[in-house]
DNA sequence: AATGAAATTCAAGGGAT
DNA sequence: ATCCCTTGAATTTCATT
């Protein structure tokens, strides 16, 4: 594997930042901001991308916008130590689930959920059970402060 | 507030779905996927940015491309109830922290941050317990099956 | 939904460090 | 070698109809 962070100039930082802020940001925009042609920036952009530095781009989703008003954490363990632990396989399937985790701590997996309403939850988490064999305990998300920041080095 | 969600098509759940798989999808290659005419897309995708529905877009970094090759949650506890509590306040300049959360758990924040190694992640558990005067408890991430899955209505 | 104008992206070639 | 800029062509977005 390449060290693909090595040579990260203060520009590549720049466009990166602006990219994250603005998916859609031309490059005419960037351009400006980093003070370079359209060309270079867009060789620059380019770079990062074959890098994998930015890894694609996506649109960002409004999920109370869709009545998505409740999210939680779900932690999960396996009932049974003897059956082969395939829970995120068991999972994968079920929508409510937008991300899974295996920790190391004292659960097995960390899932991050997101539903309608507590009565929803509730739906969810039985299916979750009877899913994957598991024992649950969740955490309510009352505020987000901040999410999906960026820290680059 | 108006109800964005209401009058979501199959149409328009496709448009969402292709952005957030593709950020920067053309409104050529929307309206191949849809069967429509790029006008019609254009109008559409206008629509659900101005509802909201797609809050904007963004470019995905890899973090593991930067050398963060750690991630954990850490969930805090403010060690003095008679002080003011504004924890995410006084964490939010530190970089390390991608997203802060209020609980209702044991705990009062989840943190979700991401560090180079074990030894920054120490470094960064000393930072946030003197600049929030809190106790944590710390899940370290070992893998991590899925995240920032979308489900749609 | 179609059309034409403006903006943006792209590839090629040349110059400077 | 690498990085940057200019130019012209192809593509995409946008406003009107």
């Amino acid at each position: 594997m390449t060290d693909s962070a090595e040579g990260l100039d203060e520009i590549d930082r720049t466009l990166v930042r602006e990219l994250v802020a603005d998916g859609r940001a031309t490059l005419a925009e960037l351009a400006a901001v980093t003070g370079l042609s359209v060309s270079a920036v867009q060789s620059r952009v380019r770079r990062l991308e074959s890098r994998g530095v930015v890894a694609g781009y996506s649109a960002r989703v409004d999920p109370e916008a869709f009545g998505h008003m409740l999210s939680a954490f779900v932690a999960i363990t396996p009932l049974d130590p003897s059956q082969p632990d395939d829970a995120p396989a068991r999972l994968e399937h079920i929508a409510e689930i937008e991300a899974c985790f295996s920790v190391a701590g004292e659960e097995s997996y960390i899932l991050f959920v997101r539903v309608e309403s507590p009565r929803a939850l509730e739906g969810l988490l039985q299916q979750i059970r009877t899913a994957a064999n598991v024992r649950t305990r969740s955490t309510i998300i009352l505020n987000t402060f901040y999410s999906d920041r960026v820290h680059l080095p």
